[in-house]
DNA sequence: AGTATGTAGTTGATCCTTCAACGAGTTAGA
DNA sequence: TCTAACTCGTTGAAGGATCAACTACATACT
């Protein structure tokens, strides 16, 4: 005979405590937004994928592997690259090397819009986030989302 | 004469926690999102209405109180509250004492989806945050996070 | 070679969110 | 009291995300 595993209940710092992350990122990440999108034109999700653009080789990056860094779906990122191709933020180039394969390539002007826009997104994280952490405790954060990422990336089940 | 105020750029330390932070969030919230949906029909935020409705007394709050509780527009509540009527899960009422007031009412059956739903939320913010976390860092998260609600809830400039 | 299975990326429908505009009720001031 | 300014909540249109279905190419197996 078995125990059936009972779902263990939260405590009341550890409820206090996830309220405070859920409230905190929703107010955070919507407000990254609003300033991103008011002073620029980007989403989050845009910019992020400009991000990771300008950083690789070529600037420019497959669809597949675009969507795997930033933990979108690939339909997702088909349809955020068609946007920022319509402003020429981004081109989209074929793949030498798998018949398949398209990549995402940031333009000249894509990337100084994202040099722009890294000032806004930059100040914002510092001021509304960084400035509000104690230096040990947003490291203890950094330790537990990344323990959170290596759990759970990639993983559907 | 006035140095202007540069850009505050981030180490490459703050950065790597800060994109763990994006990248965890992301991937927990559309997990916790996924498990609610698969078991129960419920997207988070949703789940966070019925929550908050749940604790109020006679299980009903005004709309502009819970757009403001979880910190949604109040268009997207009015939206969501419509879709959530549709399934019998709450029911709108008059507000006493202000003509223009409306009050969303957790109905039986809301409590019991809710009730039903609970459990597996709970198991997954357990098994995919509080299990990745030391317990020192996980209280010192919430600490930010409570800052980062205090000095950003409900400000939009 | 030929077939089957898998992967890359796209598409269009549907659902959810945002935004601007609105009707209705409330409050404060002349 | 009459009006101006504000708050409450809703509406419909437009933009973005999700999902299932699909084409096309690649890989593996016989």
């Amino acid at each position: 005979m078995e125990t059936t595993t009972a779902t263990p209940w939260l405590t009341e710092e550890q409820q206090r405590i996830w309220r405070s992350f859920l409230g905190g990122t929703t107010v955070l990440m919507d407000r990254l937004d609003r300033d991103l999108r008011a002073a620029h034109g980007l989403s989050m999700p845009e910019y992020e994928i400009l991000v990771r653009l300008s950083e690789a080789p070529g600037r420019s990056i497959r669809m597949a592997e675009l969507a795997d860094a930033v933990a979108h779906s690939r339909s997702r990122v088909t349809h955020t690259i068609a946007r920022l191709e319509r402003e020429n933020i981004v081109v989209r180039g074929q793949c030498s090397e798998d018949g398949r394969g398209v990549s995402a390539v940031l333009t000249d002007h894509g990337f100084s819009v994202l040099e722009a826009a890294a000032h806004t997104h930059v100040q914002g994280v510092h001021d509304y986030l960084i400035e509000n952490a104690d230096a040990q405790d947003f490291i203890a954060m950094g330790r537990i989302m990344q323990n959170v990422v290596e759990q759970l990336h990639g993983k559907n089940f």
